[in-house]
DNA sequence: TTGACGCATGCCGATATCGGCATATGATGA
DNA sequence: TCATCATATGCCGATATCGGCATGCGTCAA
């Protein structure tokens, strides 16, 4: 029935994906190329397991495909989907680049009250 | 001592925070300018405390505003936050706009495959 | 065939998430 | 002051997440 669900599926979503630092971590370093599992695992300092389940996450969703090379599993990116997470945030270029009516009065009014660094 | 977090705080991460398609939604809404908590919710057919709840992570993570006006707190748009989101997905902008050696590659692989061994 | 390697999966515990509901808090106006 | 509106918060239950550990399974080499 699966009547409710505390958040969307982590596995249909790519927001959901990348939300994830080390799932981030991962996506970086295969920009660099392909990597087996172990050695991936190795230099982002996770354990095999660790590394096996974000990569299944990501392959779920599509951001890196699987190839079989003997004993090996090659990892490798496929960046297709972060399009549209790019393009998302994209509409709302304008907000932040440009200074807006509303807008510009309350960034006024915070720089002025609060100074920003605190977090 | 907090050993272990099963996720990184959604309350300190911009990119957890647009990970729940309702607050994807209240964002894009604000994109038309302010609003208070109850017509926000009304607007996008959720409860008044379920809006309260999104609209206070994101206030957290800094994508809105609060502005009290009266017996109502009028929420606005901040979308600075989500900049750094739309760089880290740009980072990968030549991976889905160039065919590259190896994903090309892969892709050729992958349709061989496909017709060869059909699964 | 057997053993070692590479990887995936299952289970567990701790914790976080989200929605619903009730209620607390705060401002307004009669 | 008191009722009312607007909002925030607390608690609950169901479920999902993540890391660790053990183990299953396939592949390769001897």
């Amino acid at each position: 029935m699966m009547r409710r669900m505390a958040r969307a599926a982590t596995t249909s979503d790519v927001f959901n994906a990348i939300a994830e630092p080390q799932r981030r971590e991962i996506l970086i370093l295969l920009r660099t190329g392909e990597r087996p599992v172990t050695e991936l695992a190795q230099e982002l300092g996770m354990t095999q397991p660790g590394a096996s389940k974000h990569l299944r996450v990501l392959r779920e969703v599509g951001l890196v495909r699987v190839r079989e090379a003997g004993k090996q599993r090659l990892y490798g990116l496929d960046a297709r989907g972060l399009r549209p997470v790019h393009e998302w945030t994209g509409g709302f270029e304008r907000f932040w680049n440009e200074s807006f009516d509303r807008l510009d009065a309350y960034v006024q009014d915070l720089k002025q009250a609060r100074q920003e660094g605190s977090n």
